[in-house]
RNA sequence: GCCUUGGUGGUGGAAAGGUAGACACGAGGGACUUAAAAUCCCUUGGACAGAAAUGUCCGUGCGGGUUCAAUUCCCGCCCGAGGCACCA
């Protein structure tokens, strides 16, 4: 019987799905395990192998879960709100969700293919009303809801009103608060609602009447139509993050993600412990105390100026009248850049004068106030004093505007460059003469505190998120606009379903739904916005849990089964958008008793990015002739890029190449020893460069086992590669040598003898490595050793049963499909290799890193042995002698090299 | 610019600080076959010496350093990738 990868495949997926053998449910006589995938956003191009890369894995790591007996909850579901199936509509007219249902299908008959071990009655989508339901309720919940900083955490707002009503709160007395019109209260408790409506920059585009995201903006216009695109501000629905930024920040310490991943998180909350402090202003006689934010109080006697942003509300008081028309013609220019424009750009310094000045609180001299790029509003408070001497961007601005720089530490030489470092002794500097600078850096604190100039206080970087979106394709708001005033609809109303409209173009300044006809509650017009992509991503773990519930976002009972995910895996490109956002939905959600844990995933893997490899043919300028690669200098030729579907081995398919594209039909060809041989390249998987690799095609040639292998043996799992078909010949032979273990044509070759040692040896070390690099997700190194592993027992000749059975277990969740074939027909077992046992690790067979015996290292038999750093050579000979005997299972190999490090190492190297 | 990450043969990659290049692809040679496919065996980082077994030297982006020993640790560069808050 051959391996007839395609007959196999089809049968063990249908049965898989007829028998639901993957569907769980809470059971408590089972530990649980949670294993979930970022669910893809299902686009128009369909599924390239890049995607399936981290359900392979995720998929290798359930089913090696369940051989240990867990119950794996393994859900697979479509993130389907978003700019791309909009974008489509706009251009055609055709419905979102009629084209992302067509999408959503083709995905899952692509995913259904690579035998994936998903319960696919838990997958829903994200705009499908049953489930953004649950996205609007956590969002009324978040309305509903203020950040108590007592009790750190979140609170119903009714607790603030009554505060109000009471005891009077943040400066507000409760008589005050009486008074107050209805419109007043709700202004007042917005500024500490969860979900809030806030005045922030976005980046508008007239010539588009629409707000653009910072993709859709280059050189300051539109990607689209080349329209100029300016910052102004708008009032838009924000999610109050950054009131958890210090949970966000501590609770990273428990979670078992990698350490670079983390420092990602850490460096985007950004916490500084620093000093707000007062400077006095003076602007054509007028006075205004501004607050600026500095983590470096100890250099406030070399502050030679001040700077603020210039979206900062103090410009307008800060400008004098004769600088008015320069801050002005400044103002428009900053205006027309985006943040991360304005970031990047550090060679050339920009500036504008205000024409006030402020007064430095420690020497009380006068100081500029200038206006720049490089202060963001969106940080500290908008405003910072500027320290040319102890820092790099103050010093820059200072020579090109030729203010002064006056160094305060000892010894630094500031004359080319500033001295950021926090080291050294202080001078120049008052009362802090003479100290160390951390010593300066407290003592700054305690003298600004000390004269009231100022307080201690912890900056993050995290800003709250921005939640409206001028969307069509997105979550409606559940909020309607009561005499002006924003109000949640009832819970019994939800879900607001998303409306029809006629067009889906955005109207000028404002979102499309300000087309739907009726678009109002009781008469009162509905919030025209629609939620961001990362709203229906933010929870769905938790839906995947309890997905048909309609009471319920999760019941408590499923809650508490599942708990959380305990591994998740996704790409980093989510290291701080999804992964923030989600991280403090859960916490707001855990606040209010809905969840039972405060972290949402565990343990994270981040894989790689699969890049795409090009390849090129080459054409003679003028002709229709293409010439090979290795002909190619020879002539003046263009570079095409080729269809790599049509290339096998940089090996181009003449007639598939003719017949790829009708100009091409009366090529005529220049070849290299009969063969054309193309160039290539790696470049981003994309349908212009034509390197999209479909998994279907090698599902179709190969099987999915192999894809599923391949795409492990690719490389670590972690790191970015680009896709080449090339190797995968490797991997297929591996499977088909498997298999002839066990079938030679129509024979069964299982026996019942017993296994000898050299075959227990081979089974159990890869027992043994397959057990730790399935926990390390080394994937790659894995497959490597079961090549390894299947070739010693085909030398062997192994039948037995005992080694055999094993054997198909550990195969089980790289290649299921043939697996369970093996299973079946070769081994004769009624039921799923599903339900089977991990196997068992016995050392006894295998080599292990004692001194006793030798260990099994990058393909090569070694000894380590521990001597004393002044072993002589007549001890190290001694040691060697007395190695124990290990020939049985070291087999024939002899010892052909023995490296002594006068360290304590003894190196052996058996051939 | 900032944060994170990577750079090893023709290719993907492997290496507790200890034989650099496991495993695999490709290439070259051979066996089987009328032939092809499939399968199996040998060679394969570079240079030099040798009839051969084998030996010597050079080699992990570049420049330094620590160490008996560095792909691995430290410092400084160069280049690529992901992210930078409205792509998902």
């Amino acid at each position: 019987m051959d391996y007839d990868f395609k007959k196999i495949e089809q049968k063990w997926q249908e049965k898989w799905a007829a028998e639901k053998t993957y569907s769980v449910s809470v059971d408590d006589s089972k530990p649980k395990y949670y294993v979930l995938d970022m669910f893809p956003y299902p686009s128009g191009a369909g599924l390239h192998v890049g995607h399936p890369l981290g359900y392979i894995a995720s998929d290798i790591y359930s089913r090696y879960k369940r051989l240990k007996g867990f119950n794996v909850l393994h859900p697979m579901g479509y993130d389907a709100f978003g700019l791309p199936a909009e974008q489509y509509a706009i251009q055609t007219g055709r419905h979102p969700e009629k084209t992302t249902d067509e999408n959503i299908a083709r995905y899952r008959s692509q995913l259904d293919r690579i035998g994936f071990s998903f319960d696919w009655d838990r997958s829903f989508r994200t705009c499908d009303p049953s489930y953004y339901k649950w996205t609007q309720w956590a969002f009324i919940k978040m309305f509903k809801s203020w950040y108590d900083p007592d009790l750190d955490k979140a609170r119903p707002i009714t607790e603030l009103v009554s505060r109000f009503e009471t005891k009077g709160y943040d400066g507000i007395s409760p008589e005050e608060w009486k008074d107050y019109s209805e419109k007043e209260k709700s202004d007042v408790l917005m500024r500490y609602r969860i979900a809030y409506l806030g005045e922030t920059n976005v980046n508008w585009c007239e010539g588009l009447g629409t707000v653009l995201a910072n993709d859709e903006v280059k050189d300051g216009v539109s990607v689209r139509g080349g329209f100029p695109v300016v910052q102004k501000k708008m009032a838009q629905w924000q999610l109050r993050v950054s009131a958890y930024a210090e949970r966000l920040l501590k609770s990273l310490d428990n979670l078992e993600w990698t350490d670079s991943l983390k420092d990602m998180q850490r460096n985007w909350i950004g916490k500084s412990e620093g000093t707000e402090m007062v400077f006095d202003t003076e602007c054509d006689g007028v006075h205004l105390p501004i607050t600026i934010f500095t983590t470096r109080a100890d250099t406030v006697f070399g502050v030679t100026f001040m700077v603020l942003a210039p979206e900062s509300e103090l410009v307008p008081q800060l400008t004098a009248a004769s600088q008015k028309e320069a801050v002005e013609e400044y103002l428009s220019y900053a205006a027309k850049k985006t943040e991360r424009e304005r970031q990047a750009e550090t060679k050339n310094i920009t500036g504008v004068f205000t024409g006030s000045y402020g007064i430095n609180p420690f020497t009380e001299e006068k100081i500029p106030i200038w206006i720049s790029e490089y202060v963001l509003s969106g940080y500290g408070t908008g405003a910072i004093m500027g320290v040319p001497a102890h820092d790099s961007r103050d010093y820059a601005f200072a020579k090109k505007f030729n203010l002064p720089i006056i160094p305060l530490i000892e010894g630094a030489d500031v004359s080319e460059e500033s001295f950021d470092a926090t080291e050294g002794i202080m001078m120049n500097s008052g009362f802090m003469n003479g100290m160390d600078v951390n010593t300066a850096i407290e003592a700054a604190k305690v003298y600004v505190e000390e004269n009231k100039l100022g307080h201690r206080k912890t900056n993050y970087r995290l800003r709250d998120a921005i939640f409206s979106r001028q969307r069509y394709w997105g979550e409606p708001f559940p909020i309607y606009y009561k005499d002006g005033i924003p109000t949640p609809l009832p819970e019994r109303e939800l879900p607001l379903r998303l409306p029809e409209i006629d067009s889906f173009k955005p109207v000028h300044g404002e979102a499309p739904l300000k087309r739907a006809k009726n678009w109002t509650y009781k008469g009162y017009p509905l919030e025209t916005s629609t939620m961001p992509g990362f709203a229906g991503s933010s929870a769905y773990y938790l839906r995947y849990m309890d997905p048909h519930n309609n009471e319920e976002l999760v019941s408590a009972e499923a809650n508490k089964y599942w708990r959380n995910v305990d591994l998740y895996v996704g790409g980093t490109e989510h290291a701080v958008g999804h992964l923030i956002y989600s991280r403090f939905w859960n916490k707001f959600l855990y606040d209010h008793g809905y969840v039972c844990e405060e972290e949402p995933f565990k343990k994270l893997i981040n894989q790689g990015m699969i890049q795409g490899r090009s390849n090129f043919v080459y054409r003679k300028a003028g002709t229709n002739t293409f010439v090979s690669l290795g002909l190619k200098d020879k002539y003046k030729t263009t570079e095409i890029h080729v269809d790599v579907n049509i290339v096998h081995n940089d090996r181009l398919d003449l007639e598939a190449f003719k017949k790829w594209r009708p100009e091409f039909a009366d090529a005529e060809f220049e070849l290299e020893n009969g063969e054309y041989i193309c160039g290539w390249a790696v470049e981003k998987m994309s349908k212009s460069m034509y390197n999209v690799v479909n998994p279907d095609e090698i599902c179709n040639s190969y099987g999915a086992d192999t894809l599923r292998l391949y795409e492990m043996f690719l490389g670590p799992l972690e790191q970015s590669k680009p896709w080449d078909t090339n190797g995968i010949d490797g991997v297929h032979r591996f499977l088909k040598k498997l298999w002839r273990l066990f079938f030679h044509q129509d024979t069964v070759l299982v026996s019942d003898d017993e296994p000898s040692p050299a075959e227990l040896k081979v089974l159990h070390t890869l027992i043994g490595k397959e057990e730790e690099d399935i926990e390390s997700f080394s994937f790659n190194t894995n497959i490597s050793a079961f090549m390894i592993a299947v070739n010693e027992l085909t030398e062997l000749k192994t039948s037995s049963r005992k080694i055999l059975e094993p054997l198909v277990v550990l195969l089980s969740p790289f290649a299921p499909h043939m697996a369970e074939e093996l299973w079946h027909t070769a081994l004769g077992h009624s039921d799923s290799v599903v339900y089977a046992k991990f196997p068992e690790y016995n050392e006894a067979f295998t080599i292990e890193d004692s001194v006793k015996y030798p260990i099994s290292f990058n393909g090569k038999t070694r000894f380590l042995v521990d001597l004393p750093k002044d072993a002589s050579p007549a001890e190290v000979e001694k040691t060697v002698r007395e190695l124990p005997d290990t020939a049985k299972f070291v087999g024939d190999k002899t010892i052909v090299k023995v490296i002594v490090v006068p360290g304590r190492i003894v190196n052996i190297v058996l051939k």
